[in-house]
DNA sequence: CGTTCCAATCGAATCGATTCGACCACTCGC
DNA sequence: GCGAGTGGTCGAATCGATTCGATTGGAACG
């Protein structure tokens, strides 16, 4: 693992000290060198790049046609982050692989608010995976490991989550999205429980009394299913017992709670399968996300039923699901982008020193057309 | 912009030299704290953590307890960085706005290869955004600024692209994810010319004589519409140019040359809008995406028209597309985890200083359910 | 009992920048 | 003509670790 060819790393610690400096310049030049070159100490050498401070224009042009001859690309990041004692990095943490968590348009948007936020502040994005194949140790060890000035935590996950733990043992300011209030952390959240009452009340409205609900997970072990009583009290993650509370808000009691193992498609469809073969099925389904939902829709369909007419569907996100057009989900939607920008602006916060600050972000209802009047017996 | 109450980061620089260290202790422990408080050196306290040489395991746990009491999370990446002359962060620039460049899974799957093979070997991915907006500058300023080991453009991109030449003159080693050949450059690509060609003469073999063709984008300027001669000229991406010549490869002079702005379900339903209108309409179409293939299908039965019966599409990626279902789409997979891992394995490559080398992944053609025989008139 | 050898430890150099305070000419104003 | 002020430059300390070579103490060996 050591004897390499030449590695663009460091080389061989012999340096020649005593040498001319250039003389086995293969290395890559440093500011000493340019310095050198340009007759200057290395203090001004910094300055010419840096701004920060007075430098006559001619010295500033002779250091940076040094560096321009020497092929210099700027000052090392390495070393001005050691000095600075910043990384200018945030590390993003999605709730899952990548491949899963971004199938999902929410984190894409929320991420891209994120990242145009930090771009323009001169703060770049350290993906980092979730937890996600139990084989796998429960914190990626870039969170223990790399250099990040904030942490986002993309999913709320549980309160004793072991990589928000982590990330508190090493110190590092942490953004939750969506997660439980904690006393000591900023969370960026939505008002999605009363969202969801809301539109509960709505399906009431309309004369729905038999309501189904599809949630996303309880857990991290991704379990399917219909779910009993015992399942409800395993409930860990906050996001989906608030939005599962929001029903019950309604003062409706579901005939039917069915956990999915991730917010897509075919974990929808599959749900309406089980849930809407019956001869007492609901007429009404609330989902916790727009791909459930959609995923409610399609299988809905497969069984032979329409929608709205023999079932209502809901969703929650508002997402633009070009694929389902011309229909429209009615849907909880909650502002995508701007919470992404919320989060980045509360890293700057954080950054500059402040104290936390939690955020709820509001909601609204869109009224699509997949949910209609109770079906009449 | 400098005197903010407390920074997690350098704080004021005079720190009390001559006094006891642990007296004003606010500050976050070093190594040297962890080795006076433990008693040992601070180069054997470094042993402690990294293992790297002979350590007493009395001497070693009498280490962690003291830094355990102190609070050290372990050393500082950024002083073990600088050291190394390694920052363990390979920047990922994905082709356009994160929310769009997502948008289509297959970016999403090769990221996630990426990742899943970078993860083990202690390498975190950075995700830097690529020129979208024409208001902002053509190179990120993490292209020029940030610290990586090395780059992945996951856009091939075309030959003279600005951020290529930025990372050049970084000294940044780099891969490109279906880029033009370059010649010291590793290009990780796929069979996508031979492939089209194949699916090509397919179609040829089943009858169809008038055949329209759906591309990615010419271009960063991202227009919509039919290509005539002068715009074909003016194609920049290699990517587009190669599957347009799989297409003619097979011998095939489209009846129409249509470019979308983006991967996108819409842009294919709109093409179809376009192409499949007018009486003479083809009676195949080959896209050179999966997303823009199922928009495609999707805008053809908006017009009253049955696929495969009155036209047949074909995409390519080979996607599993859940609201496709029942449908599948005939199209030319590409193995688009495979292709992620072949670009962690490069990078890890390069870090160890081998010279870049390219690959090309071998494609297969799917069967599905959108292409058959052409209609006979 | 004197060597030899090895494990364990330490001191010091080093990575590549930033930044503070000192210093040196000048110019300006009186 | 002299002190004050200032723009420009430099030296040196510093950030927090890693790592090489030297040193030490004790066990094994002849």
């Amino acid at each position: 693992m050591h004897q390499r060819p030449h590695l663009p790393g460091r080389p061989t610690p012999r340096q020649a000290t005593d040498e001319k400096e250039s003389a086995l310049s293969s290395q890559r030049p440093t500011l000493a060198d340019v310095a050198a070159s340009a007759g200057v100490s290395v203090s001004t050498a910094s300055l010419a790049f840096s701004g920060a401070g007075p430098i006559a224009a001619a010295t500033r042009q002779r250091v940076l046609d040094a560096a321009q001859a020497l092929g210099y690309a700027g000052p090392n990041p390495l070393g001005r982050q050691l000095r600075r004692g910043r990384s200018g990095i945030v590390g993003v943490i999605v709730g899952d692989a990548l491949r899963r968590a971004f199938r999902d348009p929410v984190s894409i948007q929320v991420l891209d608010g994120i990242t145009s936020t930090l771009g323009p502040m001169g703060l770049g994005v350290l993906l980092i995976a979730g937890p996600h194949d139990p084989t796998d140790p429960p914190v990626d060890p870039l969170v223990e490991l790399a250099a990040m000035d904030v942490a986002v935590m993309m999913w709320g996950g549980t309160t004793d989550d072991p990589v928000l733990s982590a990330l508190r043992r090493r110190g590092i300011p942490t953004v939750l999205v969506e997660g439980s209030r904690h006393p000591d952390i900023s969370v960026i959240g939505i008002a999605d429980r009363a969202g969801i009452a809301d539109v509960t009340r709505q399906l009431l409205g309309l004369g729905h009394t038999r309501i189904a609900t599809v949630t996303l997970p309880f857990t991290n072990d991704r379990s399917e299913g219909l779910v009993d009583a015992a399942r409800l009290d395993a409930l860990e993650w906050e996001l989906t017992r608030r939005r599962l509370d929001g029903v019950f808000d309604a003062g409706v009691q579901p005939v039917a709670i069915w956990e999915t193992p991730a917010s897509l498609v075919e974990h929808g469809a599959s749900a309406a399968r089980a849930l809407l073969a019956g001869p007492d099925r609901p007429t009404a389904v609330v989902c916790q996300s727009d791909l459930l939902a959609a995923g409610v829709v399609l299988g809905a369909r497969e069984l032979g039923l329409q929608v709205p007419q023999d079932v209502s569907v809901v969703g929650f996100d508002g997402l633009d699901l070009p694929w389902f057009k011309p229909d429209v989900l009615t849907s909880v939607a909650q502002p995508l982008a701007e919470k992404g920008r919320a989060v980045g602006r509360e890293v700057a916060r954080l950054l500059e020193g402040e104290p936390p600050q939690s955020l709820d972000l509001p909601v609204e209802l869109v009224w699509g057309t997949t949910a209609g009047p109770a079906p009449t017996v």
